[in-house]
DNA sequence: CATGAATAATAATTCAAG
DNA sequence: CTTGAATTATTATTCATG
């Protein structure tokens, strides 16, 4: 399930900001995939995202500039 | 006391992997800089840093990659 | 090896206050 | 407008379990 999951995320994170791990665990299920907070702080890890500060003054999720070429993808 | 701590801050990041903000809290004692980790908290939103995965499967605060224009600096 | 529940650890924010 | 102490919120990890 992971390779779906993170694919999902990524397509979140660039069309709406995400300012905490819990937005995007709702915004998953309303794409129909249930998971826990445990996962996304590993897939987090897993591909390379940080959270940054946005334009506005709050925080959101984006891809890290570095994609170390070590992991796959 | 925020430009010449965020100053430090920066060499601190490029000079040694920083896992925690307590850590760089420590660092940044050893040079004679006493803060607090709200402080802390907010340097790192100040100046667009991040926490991203290093090279170990560590986490490690690093500048984000996008520098807005929109604030100083 | 991926995951969730629970927990520990860490980080963001609130609430004075200078 | 910057800061610290305390608190809340959030995130990372541990400890099973499939």
């Amino acid at each position: 399930m992971k390779p779906g999951r993170q694919s999902v995320i990524m397509e979140i994170i660039s069309q709406r900001d995400i300012e905490t791990q819990s937005q995007l665990l709702e915004a998953l299920a309303e794409r129909g995939i249930k998971s826990t907070q445990a996962t996304l702080s590993r897939d987090i890890k897993d591909m390379h995202l940080v959270k940054e500060q946005g334009p506005a003054g709050t925080y959101r999720y984006a891809p890290s500039a570095k994609r170390t070429r070590t992991a796959r993808q």
